[in-house]
DNA sequence: CTGTTAGCGCATTCAG
DNA sequence: CTGAATGCGCTAACAG
C-alpha cells in the first residue's frame, strides 16, 4: 500500500514527534492529522484510520503548549503554590481527588521558591493562564490577582484585603479561640503566640482569635511574648530562640504557633534547649497536617480540613469554567482542635 | 513626553496582557521589548527603562507557553505522576526543597487519573516535553518512557524491564524481606502478601523479597495468601476483604501490603469486619508516609527516605541538564523497618 | 541602537 | 473530503 511508504525526504523523527512528522509519514496534510486526532468530522474513514496507525505508531500526543497557543481551552486545571510543602501538597490531594473523572488534568506550578518574589501569584497566573490552563486554584496568595489574566480563579486561605475572587478557608478565628481556650482552660497565663505571615487574611484571623481568647480569659496581651514565624520552619527559628529564652518567670508556659510546620519547630527547639514537652511546654498548631503525628509527642492541633477545602475550591472553580454562576463568595469550612500530647498544665501535670 | 501617549489605535487589554501590549503601549516594536524583558543588551537605556516601567504597569510576564515555543529551554522542571497521593507528594516535598535555589521552577503534572489509560507516562512527557520543561522526574511509570522526547528524564521507583534513563529507588528486597522477618520472628505463619502495581520493579522486588522470608523460614508459600492490591486503596478493597474473609484457621495472622495506603486500607477492612489490631491481625506497610502514624493503631511499616530519594532524582537531573556526565545510572537508598503497634504475635500478645 | 522578518507546532478558516 | 494559508505570543536573525 502506498500509503504506508515513506516519502523520499523521510526523516525519522529525533526528538519530539510532532503533528508535522505524522503527516509527512501517513502521506496527508498537516491539517488531516489536526481534524483526525481532534476528532473533527469531514474525514475519510479509511484516511482516519490509517492517520491513527501512524499516531499510534510514533506515539504522537499534541503539545499542550503549540495547541494551547492556537486554541481557546487545555482540558487543564492550574493548581499555583508557593512551594511545595504539607499544607498545599495536602490541598492538592483534596484538589486532585476531586478532579478525578472530570475531564480535567491537573498542573501543580511552584513559582515561589526563588526567595525574594512576593508576587508569586500574579506572575504565575501571568505566565500560565490565558494559554496553558483554563482555569486555577491558588494557594495562599499574599496578593491581589487582579489583572493577571482573563481565567477563571479561586483562592485558598486567601490574603488580606479586598479581592474578586471566590475564596475557600477554615474558621481560623474559631480554630484560633479554641486552641488559646484550651491552654487557659489548662491554667495557662504566658502564652505566646508565634504568627503566621503577613498579607494573609488567615494569619490576621488566628490572632484575632488568640487576642480575643486571651480577652475573654482576663489574660492582658503581652507584646515579648507576641512574634511572627511567617508559617515557615526556617521564618520561626530566631523567633522561637527568642521566646524560648527568656528568663523564667518571663518565659511563656506555652506556645500556639499560627501553623504546624511553625509548631513543629518551636517543638525542636524546645528539645534543643532541654526544655521538656509537655512538662515544660506546651504547644499548639494549626492545619494538622499528616505530620503532626510524627512529632514526639504528637501535636496538639487545630484541625482543618485541608483535602475537602481543596476539593471545594475545585468545585466551584469548575462551575465557574462551566459558566454557571458562583452562589458563594466565600466558602468557610469548620475547624476544631484536636487534642494530643503536647499540651499539659503549666506544673507539667498531665491532663 | 509623547512616548507616554498611547497611539490613537490603543485598545485596553482584556484579558491577558501580550507583548503586543507593551510594545502598542510604550510606542516600540514588540522585539524591543522582547529584548529589554530578557535583558539583552544593545538598547538604549532610556528606552529599557521607559519600556520596564509600561511592563510594570501593566504587569506583564512573559507566557511561558509563547516563549517556550520559540525557545530551547525554559527554566521549568517537570514532575510527572499518575496522582497527587501521599506517596507521590512526599516525593514533589523533596524536590521542592532541592530545587530551591537552583533557578528552575517546579511543575507538577499528573497525567494519570483519566482512568483507564496506562502510558500516562509516555503521553504527559510528550505533551509537555520539547517545549513547556527542560528535563522531568518522572514517578513510578509502568512503561518505558523511550521515544517519548528528547529532555532528559530520570524515573524514580521505575517499571520492570529494561530503561535506559537513570533511575532512583528505595531498598526494596531487602525492606520486604526486613518486614516478613520481623513477622516470621513474632511467630507468624500464615503471612498474607498484599501486592503492589504490576509493572513496576518495586512491586516484583517487594514479592521476591517476601518469598525469600518465607523460604528463609522454611513457610510454604501459600497462593491463597498472595494477592495484588495495586498499591492503592480502592483497589485493595477487593482482595483485603477475600483474605480476611477466610475461615478460621485459613485466615492470615498478618497481612504485608506492598504499600502504606494498601496497609491503612487492610486496617479499615479488619475493622469493618471486626477483627482488633494487632490482637487478631497484624499488618504491615511500605513507604512510611506521613499518614502512616495517623492510623490507630500507627502502622509498622518499612522507611524509605522519601523526600531524599525526590532530591537525588533532582540531582542527577540537574547533572544530566548540565551536561555532566552521570555517574551511577542506578541509585539506591537504603530502606529500614519502623516498628509500630499494628503488629503483636499471632496470640495476641504484645511485643 | 531599533524595527522588520521568519518561524516554533498547532488549529482553524477558506478554497479547491 | 482535503490542503494551503494564516496567526496564536514570542524570540532570534538580520536589516536599517
Amino acid at each position: 500500500m502506498s500509503l504506508n511508504t515513506p516519502p523520499a525526504a523521510y526523516t525519522p523523527p529525533l526528538g519530539r514527534v510532532t503533528i508535522t512528522d505524522v503527516a509527512r509519514i501517513a502521506g496527508v496534510s498537516v491539517s488531516t492529522v489536526s481534524k483526525v486526532v481532534n476528532g473533527r468530522d469531514g474525514i475519510a474513514a479509511a484516511t482516519a484510520e490509517h492517520v491513527l496507525g501512524v499516531v499510534n505508531d510514533l506515539g504522537y500526543e499534541t503539545s499542550i503548549v503549540a495547541s494551547s497557543l492556537r486554541r481557546s481551552h487545555t482540558g487543564v486545571i492550574g493548581v499555583l503554590v508557593a512551594d511545595f510543602e504539607p499544607y498545599s501538597t495536602e490541598l492538592l490531594k483534596g484538589i486532585s481527588n476531586a478532579a478525578e473523572g472530570t475531564g480535567y488534568e491537573l498542573l501543580a506550578y511552584a513559582g515561589g521558591n526563588d526567595g525574594k518574589r512576593t508576587d508569586w501569584e500574579r506572575r504565575s497566573l501571568s505566565r500560565l493562564g490565558g494559554t496553558l490552563i483554563d482555569g486555577a486554584v491558588v494557594v495562599a496568595p499574599t496578593a491581589s490577582m487582579a489583572s493577571g489574566t482573563g481565567i477563571p480563579v479561586v483562592a485558598i486561605d486567601p490574603h488580606s484585603g479586598a479581592e474578586s475572587v471566590p475564596t475557600v478557608d477554615g474558621d481560623n478565628v474559631g480554630g484560633a479561640r479554641a486552641a488559646t481556650e484550651l491552654l487557659v482552660g489548662l491554667g495557662h497565663r504566658r502564652i505566646a503566640y508565634l504568627g503566621g505571615r503577613d498579607g494573609l487574611e488567615s494569619s490576621r484571623l488566628r490572632h484575632a482569635g488568640y487576642l480575643q481568647a486571651l480577652e475573654a480569659a482576663g489574660i492582658p496581651a503581652d507584646a515579648k511574648l507576641d512574634r511572627v514565624g511567617g508559617y515557615r520552619a526556617d521564618l520561626s527559628d530566631a523567633p522561637a530562640h527568642e521566646l524560648l529564652r527568656l528568663p523564667t518567670g518571663e518565659r511563656p508556659t506555652a506556645v500556639f504557633a499560627a501553623n504546624d510546620l511553625s509548631a513543629l519547630h518551636v517543638m525542636e527547639v524546645a528539645r534543643e534547649l532541654g526544655l521538656r514537652i509537655p512538662q515544660d511546654l506546651s504547644v499548639v498548631g494549626f492545619d494538622d497536617i499528616p505530620e503532626s503525628t510524627r512529632s514526639t509527642p504528637p501535636l496538639t492541633t487545630v484541625t482543618q480540613p485541608l483535602q475537602q477545602m481543596g476539593a471545594e475550591a475545585l468545585r466551584i472553580l469548575l462551575a465557574l469554567l462551566a459558566g454557571s454562576p458562583v452562589e458563594e463568595q466565600h466558602r468557610r469550612l469548620p475547624a476544631s482542635l484536636t487534642v494530643r500530647e503536647s499540651v499539659a498544665r503549666p506544673g507539667g501535670e498531665p491532663l
